[in-house]
DNA sequence: GCACGAAAATGACATTGCGTCAATTTCTTG
DNA sequence: CAAGAAATTGACGCAATGTCATTTTCGTGC
C-alpha cells in the first residue's frame, strides 16, 4: 500500500491507545450506570471491551481511577461552556443565569446518555482532582471578577463559589428527579436566589 | 450471687448485642478515617474489632452498610439540633443563622472526633435513607412554615431546601479547610446569602 | 522489504477479600 | 440445672484483584 506513509497523522500505536482509552472509559460508563458504581467489577468493564484483563491495568490502576477519568472528561467538557457563558454574559445577572442554565443542561444531557436507572448511584466526586479544581477556578475567577468591576458586592469569594456550586448540585439533582426537567426554572432559582441575596452576605474587608 | 436478678435491666445478650454493634461501627469510623473508604475492607474492620468474620454478618451485610449506619446516626444527632434551632427561634433571619450555625458547629466537631486526614475521602452520602430524608424534611418544614407564616416570600420550597442544603454543604467543607474553622462567620455568610437572596427567588403560583 | 528492538497485549496465576455455614459457645427460660 | 434458643466462631468455597512471563504488534534503520 503506497498510501501508508500519508495514511496516519500519527502512528497506529498512539491511535490504539487513544482508543483502548476511549474503549474501556465507554464501557465503564454503561457498566456503572447498568450496575451502579459500588457493584461494578474492573471485570465487569474489562468485559465490555474486547481487551484483555492485564490490558486493563495499562490504562488504570483501579476502577476509581476509572471513575475519576470520566469525572474528569466531563470537568474537562464542561469547563469551556463555563467560560463562554461568561463571555458572552452582558450583565452580572446575565452570566449567573447562563452559567446556572449551562450546568443544568450539561446534566441533564449526561443523564440522558445513558442506562436508564437514576444516576443516583455514583460515588463521592472528588473534588480535588486538576480538571475539578479547574472549573471551581473558573467559577471563582467569573466571580471576582464581577466583584472587581463593581457589579457585585465585596464578598468572600471562596463561600460564593462554594455556595454556587452547592446550590447548582444540589438545585440539579432535584430538578432532575422531576418529570420533565424544566432547565430554565431551575437557573430563574438559583440564578435569582444568588443575585439578590449578594446584599445579605457579609462584606469581606 | 443474689445480685444476678436486679444487675441488669436488660438481659447480657441484649447488652452484648449493642456493644458488638457499637464496636463494629467505632472500628468502622477508625478505619474510615486512616485508609479511607475505598481502601477499607471489611475485614479490616473485623481487625479493628475483637469479633470474628462471621459475626460481621451478624450485624451488616456489607462494608456500605456500615457507612450507611454511620451516617444514618448523624442525621439521627442532628436533626433535633435542628429542630431545637427551629423552636428557640425568633424571627425567620434567627431561624437561618442558628442552623447554618448548628449544622457548622456539627461538622467541625464530628471532624476533630477522628483521625488527622480530613474527611474528603468520604463515598457518596446517600439522600434517599430514612434518616437523611427525616433531615431533608425537617429543613423543608422549616421553610415552607415560614413561608406560610409569611416571614418569607412563596418560593419554590423543594429548591429552597436543596439550596440550603448544597450551601451548607460547600460553604461547610470550605470552612473545614480554613484554619481555625470560623463558624460564626460561615454561618452569617450562608444564611445572608440565602436571607437577602429570596427576594430574587421566582414566586411559585 | 527486512530484521531487530521497543512497546503493548495477553491470560494464567498467585493473592486477597468476600460471604456462608456447620460446629460450638453463651445465654435464657422453665 | 437441663434444654434449647440465640449468637459466635473460623475454616472454606468462591470471586475479583493485580502481576508477570510470554507473545504479539508496531516503529525504525538498513
Amino acid at each position: 500500500m503506497s498510501d501508508a506513509a500519508i495514511a496516519d497523522p500519527v502512528g497506529k500505536r498512539e491511535r490504539t491507545k487513544v482508543a483502548n482509552r476511549q474503549a474501556i472509559l465507554a464501557a465503564a460508563r454503561r457498566v456503572f450506570a447498568q450496575l451502579g458504581y459500588e457493584a461494578a467489577t474492573v471485570r465487569d468493564i474489562i468485559r465490555g471491551t474486547d481487551l484483555a484483563s492485564g490490558t486493563f491495568y495499562n490504562y488504570f490502576r483501579s476502577k476509581e481511577e476509572v471513575f475519576e477519568a470520566l469525572a474528569d472528561d466531563g470537568a474537562r467538557r464542561f469547563k469551556p461552556l463555563l467560560r463562554a457563558a461568561r463571555e458572552q454574559a452582558r450583565s452580572f445577572t446575565d452570566y449567573l443565569n447562563g452559567a446556572f442554565r449551562a450546568y443544568f443542561q450539561f446534566i441533564v444531557e449526561d443523564n440522558a446518555l445513558e442506562g436508564r436507572p437514576i444516576e443516583e448511584r455514583r460515588p463521592h466526586v472528588r473534588l480535588d482532582t486538576p480538571e475539578m479544581m479547574a472549573v471551581y477556578q473558573e467559577v471563582r475567577q467569573g466571580l471576582e471578577a464581577a466583584i472587581a468591576r463593581g457589579a457585585a458586592p465585596k464578598v468572600d469569594a471562596d463561600y460564593l463559589a462554594c455556595a454556587c456550586i452547592g446550590i447548582a448540585q444540589e438545585v440539579g439533582s432535584a430538578m432532575l428527579r422531576r418529570t420533565p426537567p424544566d432547565i430554565g426554572a431551575a437557573a430563574e432559582f438559583a440564578a435569582g436566589l444568588i443575585l439578590k441575596g449578594l446584599e445579605g452576605a457579609p462584606r469581606k474587608n
